[in-house]
Parts: structure tokens; C-alpha cells; sequence
RNA sequence: GGCGGGGUAGCUCAGCUGGUAGAGCAGUGGAAUCAUAAUCCAUGGGUCGCAGGUUCGAGUCCUGCCCUCGCUACCA
């Protein structure tokens, strides 16, 4: 029996913007989730991209000198390097330039166009938008939220220059879908926006009133042409959310992929983008009669050494940079782990270094080595047998058997990796426990069959351990498994459990550390 | 200003529906020596932000105050 399918999807970023640690953690957390969902047997689309449309990347492109499109093509290849770089296991990368997209978006748009509100309006109505206007920001802002320059004249809240604009614009009638929207979010708890304080905070801004959405433009051209009137392309936000669907197949709703994947189980994005998902997004796809995505999940930012990360400051972290210098595995391990899934968290050398060393050097990789170099040298490179289990092997055991079901509803329900690596962790200070309580070295000259058992027990909650670890580290993993002599089709959580245990007499390759320690630099002060 | 959160051991934080405070890290003292000088055991008397209140009894409920963070619409 098939298990149910899962889709889920990071943004897609923005190609104004170079990849940076912000883009690698969003990702980052929907690829644990997917290489996770996986090895449970569920089929998965996990989709990744880029938004490739709107002014700023046309004014980009035209300071770079560049036609808009080789201009994103390029940068979008940047977003797909990160990927590659950071192990990621998107299925999909979509591009909201390419004719698949644009397809969808004017087939969502001409939906949305022809349904009526509950309130029995037209969803979309031309009418005229007037505003503050910055080129800069790309957005428009309201009187209160403007500051004043030396000279009295208006800046936007960033600084920068606005100007009064007025245009044509067709409006998306989103204040009449509150009533519906409240009861997509349901109570508290739902589970539809997570965290619950998010959920809290989008039901209180829907709770308020909510005006109607401009949703084209008509002073620039670098964006999806509006059906039916092509001086009008359509707002970057309308564009940029229909990805979703676009990579799920539609209008294609016949489709293989659009029944299996459509609605996305879940929407990653990082808490500044939470209200276009929770908000306009599910309007949107109301009032073209779409299904609802169950669930987006907005997590926090990253400071660096306690300060804000910002281009001007400099301190920006490239993901690059990181995973050089502390390794892939390393920098994925610490990015969810360090910080509780959805709140803010700080990168520092002197936190990363702490969880390298401790957690998975001395922790996690020697507990390996320890026992696969006894093994290695005491039981003939061979996988041990047991005999009879004594209660310590029975508990440790029983723990590594229990774990499963702990970490998935950590990372599939509640989407806390810190917490699915602790309750990984806990079963790892327990194995390390068991092993100095066991004494295998000593037993070596006692009862060497006693020290099989011990070893072989050892060697199986490792096993279970590396199985499970495998979605936030794969390759560390993956070597291992190598060394736990688990073949390359016993490494999915079928597998689990007593029956996937290595067969003894199973032949092992010379252990070599897997976790290597972090020494610092002499010169590091 | 309005609405949500928070303020607990040096640090990061747990503490369902109230009953004399816990974990990890750091520190200290032991043990062990298989292993990446890794591991294991023991050790945490902290006004649980402040002041009142309810209660036999309150980090755990109520009131007020202080501090702090988030949201308060069309920037990805």
C-alpha cells in the first residue's frame, strides 16, 4: 500500500538577491522534510525556484546592461548552484519566466476573473491605484509610513526617494474573502499557519479590515501579461505564488502530478513573507476555486555574532563560505539544530564549533568508531552475533526502536528538527552510556561472546541512529552505513527495527572517523 | 497607540489542566582507557522580572507595573 504523497515547496527567491544563509535555512528545512518523507515510503515533490519577474529586476538587468531574461537566467543559476552546493533534493525547480508559468498564471487569473465573490462581486475590477511610489523598494507606501528628509520632503520608510503615482490597476476584491479565509485558519491549534503564534497574529490581520489588492501594473513591462489586456502585467506577488500550482501541473487538473501533489501539503517561507502566503495566497486560490494549501510554516531569521545581518553592514553569510570552511554536513546539522524551528537564531564560529565537537565528533562520531574499531579488531571485521540480550541491551535497544516514531512527529507534525535531533541525540548519550557501563573492553578477555552481544547491540542502535540522521546529513550518514555494512537498499525506515538488523558474519570495511574534529586556526582569537 | 508573545541556574532554554523547580552547555570532583585526549558517573540551594491578590498551597490563576520581542497591508 502506498503511503499518502507530500509536496512541499521553499519560495521561490527572488533573483534581485544573491543566495544567501536566509535562502539555504528555508531550504535547508524543506529538504530534511522531504529526503525525510521519503525514506517513510511517501512519494514527494519537493519544489524549489526562482522569481525571476517585476522592476527591480528589470531595472537590474538594464544597469548590468543585459536583456531582462539572460540577466535572470544567470542569477537564477546561482539559486540552482545552491542546491547542488547545499545537497538539496528538490525534484523541481521552477523559473517564473518559463511558458508553463506563464500559462498557469493567466489561466489562474482568468479563474479568479470569472468567479464572483462570496458577496457576489467580481473578484477582479479595473479602477485606478494612486500612491507614494518607490522605485527603489518596489512598493508603494501610505502617507503615516513616510518619513520626512532634511528638506521636508517625503522618503519612504527605507530611505528611500517616492513619488506620487497613479495607474490603471485591477484590483483583486480580497476584503471579501475574510469570512472565508477565518475559516480556513480555523482555531488556534489548526495547524494551518504554524507557528500557532503566527496563526495568531494572520487571523488578528484578516480579523481587521482588509482592502481590496492591486494586482497589475501597467509602468513597466517585465512581468506576465494580463489576459485580455496587455497593457496591464500582473502584480510580482500574484505571479510569484502561482508557482505552486504551476509546478503541481495545473491547469493540467487531469494531470498525474496535480491529483497526487495539489493541494501542497505545506508552504516553507521565512516569517517576512508570511502574510502573501497565509493571506493572499489562499484568497486567491478561493476565488479561482482551487484547493487550499494545508499548511505554511513560517520560520525566523539569522543573526551573525549577534548582529543583524545586512548588506551594509557586510556581514552577510554566504552559504558557500560556511560550507567550507565547517563542512556540508556540519553547517546542515547546526542550522537546524542550534535554534527551535521558528524562532530567530544566532551563527557564530563559537556555537558552530560547540555543536561540531561536541555533538557530533565526540558525541555521535565517536560512538561510532568506538565500537566499529572493536569490532573491526576484535570480532574479525565482521558484523557480530548476539546471543542472549541481557535488560541493558533490551533498554538500549528498545530506545533506538522507539526513536522513529518520536522524530516524525517532531519533523512531520511540528516541524522542530532541533527537537528531532535532540531525541536523536538523547538515544546517542544513551549508546555511549551503555558502552562504558558494558565495558566490551574488558569482556574481550571474560566472555568474548558476551562482547559480540554488546558490540553487535551497539552496533545496531547506530544503525538506527544513521538511518534517521540520514535526511539532515546524508553523506555523513551514507559513509556511516557504509562502514555499519547496511546495503544501499537498507537504508529506509523499513528498515528499521529487528528485522533490518546487518545479518552477522556481514563483512565491515576499516572504520574511519566520520565527524572529524573542528580545530581552530592558531591565529583565531 | 492597538493586539500576541516572552522575562526561570553563568549561557541557551523545558516546565499539560496550580502542590515546596528541570535539561543541555560551561564549571568542579571522580572513574575508565575501546575510541576522533573522545566517553561515563557525581555535582545545579537559582528573590522562577517587580508589587499585590485568590488559594491549605502559585514560575503555574487574577490585577497593576517595568523590560523585551513580534504583528499592525500590498519589498522578494
Amino acid at each position: 500500500m502506498r503511503k499518502s504523497a507530500y509536496y512541499v515547496t521553499t519560495p521561490i527567491y527572488y533573483v534581485n538577491d544573491s543566495p544567501h544563509i536566509g535562502h539555504a535555512y528555508t531550504s535547508l528545512a524543506c529538504d530534511v522534510l522531504a529526503r525525510f518523507q521519503r525514506l517513510d515510503g511517501h512519494s514527494v515533490l519537493f519544489l524549489t525556484g526562482t522569481d525571476e519577474h517585476g522592476q527591480k529586476v528589470e531595472k537590474s538587468a538594464a544597469a548590468a546592461g543585459w536583456p531582462p531574461k539572460e540577466f535572470v537566467d544567470e542569477v537564477s543559476g546561482r539559486f540552482r548552484q545552491l542546491s547542488e552546493l547545499m545537497n538539496y533534493s528538490n525534484d523541481d525547480f521552477i523559473r517564473t519566466t518559463e511558458a508553463r508559468h506563464i500559462r498557469s498564471c493567466q489561466e489562474l487569473w482568468r479563474r479568479i476573473a470569472a468567479n464572483q465573490s462570496p458577496q457576489g462581486r467580481d473578484n477582479i475590477y479595473l479602477d485606478t491605484y494612486g500612491g507614494w511610489y518607490s522605485v527603489r523598494d518596489e512598493a508603494f507606501y501610505g502617507e503615516a509610513e513616510l518619513i520626512k528628509d532634511a528638506d521636508g520632503g517625503r522618503l519612504a520608510p527605507s530611505g528611500a526617494p517616492v513619488e506620487w503615482v497613479e495607474e490603471p490597476s485591477y484590483f483583486f476584491r480580497l476584503g471579501d474573502w475574510r469570512q472565508r479565509l477565518l475559516d480556513y485558519y480555523g482555531a488556534p491549534g489548526s495547524g494551518t499557519v504554524m507557528p500557532e503564534s503566527r496563526h495568531n497574529e494572520v487571523v488578528s490581520f484578516v480579523e481587521g479590515e482588509l482592502f481590496d489588492l492591486s494586482i497589475s501594473r501597467t509602468s513597466f513591462s517585465w512581468g506576465i501579461p494580463v489576459p485580455g489586456d496587455d497593457a496591464h502585467i500582473m502584480y510580482v506577488w500574484l505571479d510569484a505564488l502561482t508557482n505552486y500550482v504551476t509546478a503541481a501541473g495545473f491547469p493540467d487538473e487531469e494531470s498525474e502530478t496535480y491529483k497526487t501533489f495539489w493541494p501542497a501539503d505545506l508552504h516553507m517561507v521565512g516569517k517576512d513573507i508570511l502574510r502573501f502566503h497565509a493571506v493572499y495566497w489562499p484568497a486567491f486560490l478561493m476565488a479561482a476555486g482551487l484547493a487550499l494549501p494545508k499548511r505554511v510554516f513560517a520560520h525566523g531569521w539569522w543573526t551573525n555574532e549577534g548582529e543583524k545581518i545586512s548588506k551594509s553592514l557586510g556581514n552577510v553569510i554566504e552559504p558557500a563560505d560556511i560550507v567550507e570552511r565547517y563542512g556540508l554536513d556540519q553547517v546542515r546539522y547546526f542550522l537546524l539544530r542550534e535554534v527551535p524551528f521558528g524562532n530567530d537564531g544566532d551563527f557564530s564560529h563559537r556555537a558552530m564549533v560547540g555543536r561540531i565537537n561536541s555533538e557530533l565528533a565526540n558525541d555521535f562520531g565517536n560512538l561510532a568508531q568506538r565500537v566499529l574499531s572493536m569490532i573491526n579488531k576484535n570480532c574479525a571485521a565482521r558484523m557480530p552475533q548476539a546471543a542472549e540480550l541481557s535488560e541493558a541491551d533490551k533498554e538500549l535497544l528498545d530506545a533506538a526502536h522507539g526513536l522513529s516514531g518520536r522524530v516524525r512527529g517532531e519533523i512531520t507534525e511540528n516541524h522542530a528538527f532541533h527537537e528531532a535531533l535532540n531525541e536523536i541525540w538523547v538515544v546517542v548519550r544513551m549508546a555511549n552510556g551503555y558502552v562504558a557501563g558494558q565495558e566490551p573492553w574488558a569482556l574481550k578477555k571474560t566472555d568474548p561472546e558476551r562482547m559480540a552481544t554488546v558490540l553487535y547491540v551497539a552496533a545496531e542502535a547506530i544503525r538506527h541512529l544513521a538511518i534517521l540522521a540520514q535526511p539532515f546529513m546524508p553523506e555523513s550518514c551514507a559513509k556511516m552505513l557504509d562502514q555499519l555494512g547496511v546495503p544501499a537498499d537498507g537504508r529506509d525506515f523499513s528498515c528499521l527495527g529487528p528485522e533490518g538488523a546487518v545479518k552477522p558474519a556481514t563483512e565491515l570495511p576499516p572504520p574511519e572517523p566520520v565527524f572529524p574534529r573542528f580545530v581552530d586556526d592558531a591565529a583565531e582569537d
